[in-house]
DNA sequence: CTGAAAGCGCTTACAG
DNA sequence: CTGAAAGCGCTTACAG
């Protein structure tokens, strides 16, 4: 049978409350008995009782991520190093990590999943929600329920969040094209409406802006995020419209699009610069490897969970964004 | 101020034993005053505190998860297929996951990690353990705390396991490749001792012999799994001996043997064939397209979450081997 | 410097 | 068919 805290008090010859105090140092304890009860603890090989723990304190120290991933998805990749991120911090602060994910894209999905951790199970929720709008959570959660969100910008609830800076890491792609001698630059982009689409695209014609480029919407093509699609708009948009570069916001569609590339043997940076989405290691595979902006996704799961532990011990007021700086990792495509 | 089952029972006009009841489905409770309460239970938007449940039931739903992920590995994905399996037959059966995972090496750290689930925090443990040996489990965790192992067959400890048929899927790869009518077929691996590497030495081998071709010391690159070894084995590999045929026998190796050939332009699969080892997205972007032995590491995490479950609900007795088939997937550089 | 005791919110024998 | 009550293993005022 596993001993029990009242176990190493009486065989250390203190009150259980002395021993819990030496445990969590929350009093003042004698040395001498502090060593003791040390002492017993190892002999004994107690380990408190997390739930005994968590009820008594109100505090179970563990956090829940819920985060949407398909299975065999590569955008997995992103969410598994956030996931990494928050769990390395998390870790530092004494804090657990407990995993959730949406498999089906379904929105009642993610509430059930909210709901079943808002059972006193997690003091905080780190979401990458598939909605953009998150206003469902003021019927779920008490207000004071500590959420942060990744990725993306929550509509319709307060709370922290952070993400890679979209609109930067496009701008300096397309900004690197300009400054390249390219006038014309193709853009092929996830399906607009959800933030990180969204600001990429802004990226892009901010870019364009700022170095007197009129846009043109016909080097633009917007489609679902798969490798087909990517594909398919590479292989439209080379057919219709002559440009010299290419600019690919996400890293499903790069893949899609540097096979059709491959495939109708482009030259690459020659005919045709490319830069794509996101810093995954068979970028460095194709011929040339590829040059990319980076999210850094490590980081982002680090930030997240810091603001979470600040949040729940500090009670803070107001809600930020955390934008985290993308970077362009040169290499042979561009 | 959230409301808990006392509350509850009181504006039911029942005991609190009965409103936990009509929850667990315990216990016969008259429909008429089953559906007051679940009434009652909405309008009060309750939730069973989980804390007091693990508490009194000594049982905490929630499974842990270790594995041995470095930042920015690309071993990472097959971790995070394996664990996505997990979650998801476990939340079918109402179990939760705590995830954790070694940054480090370091047996110790996997050590300090178990002893922190080791506090009534889970149920049971799914490990990929980073060492083979892993008898230290005996001083850690009591002789009936349920375990599973993935990934690698475990020794020093009694536990099932579950894991891919690597022995089934090199022997299906050379044996394919002798099919075409190669003889002499080159391997490079992972460091040997560990019983992944192993078996999948052993699988060349007994491909080899089965079909009369002796075994050529000489053919065989051992090297550290990372992308460096892989390009370097195989330029070495390549420039010392005249091979038709190549198995690169992990993921990581594969990556970088393929940058190898692409910059020397060989020709695959006419100069020389390949089959790479497991079947990443990447894969279907090299010229030609690569064909690969797939591991079903979904599968892995959904049947060794399945043996978890089993376990703690059953008490079953003896350990047991789970080997899930490899799959050839035929793609064009082979 | 330390202890006795209440109580966190449940589950579960025991009893009728 | 249902209730009263013990108790899971801790933390934390209260008291001296």
């Amino acid at each position: 049978m596993r001993s029990g805290i009242k176990q190493v008090a009486e065989k250390a010859g203190v009150s259980i409350a002395t021993v819990s105090h030496v445990i969590n140092n929350t009093r003042f304890v004698s040395e001498e008995t502090k060593i003791k009860v040390f002492h017993v603890m190892k002999e004994l090989d107690y380990r408190p009782n997390s739930a005994a723990r968590s009820l008594r304190s109100q505090k179970s120290n563990t956090i829940g991520l819920i985060v949407p991933v398909l299975p065999s998805d590569t955008s997995n990749f992103f969410f598994m190093m956030v996931a990494q991120g928050i769990q390395s911090t998390l870790k530092r602060h004494g804090y657990h990590l407990l995993l959730s994910n949406n498999t089906t894209e379904e929105i009642e999905d993610e509430k059930e999943q909210i709901k079943l951790f808002n059972s006193k199970l997690i003091d905080g929720l780190i979401i990458a929600s598939i909605a953009e709008d998150v206003s469902y959570l003021n019927d779920i959660v008490a207000s004071d329920y500590p959420i942060v969100f990744i990725d993306r910008k929550p509509s319709g609830f307060s709370g922290d969040y952070v993400l890679a800076d979209g609109y930067g890491g496009s701008y300096e792609a397309v900004h690197t094209f300009i400054e390249k001698g390219h006038r014309r630059i193709g853009l092929i982009t996830g399906g607009l409406g959800i933030s990180t689409s969204n600001e990429r695209l802004e990226g892009y014609k901010k870019a364009l802006q700022d170095n007197g480029i009129p846009f043109d919407s016909s080097l633009i093509k917007v489609s679902e995020s798969n490798f087909e699609s990517g594909y398919e708009s590479a292989k439209s948009l080379l057919s219709e419209h002559s440009i010299s570069a290419l600019f690919v916001a996400n890293n499903v569609l790069t893949m899609g699009v540097m096979r059709y590339l491959q495939e109708r043997q482009m030259k690459i940076p020659d005919e045709l610069a490319v830069i794509g989405f996101d810093d995954y290691d068979w970028t460095q595979l194709t011929t040339p490897p590829l040059t990319v902006i980076r999210q850094p996704s490590f980081e982002i799961g680090e930030k997240a969970a810091e603001i979470m532990i600040n949040r729940i011990e500090k009670t803070d007021t107001n809600y930020k964004e955390y934008r985290l700086p993308t970077t362009l990792v040169m290499r042979g495509s561009c």
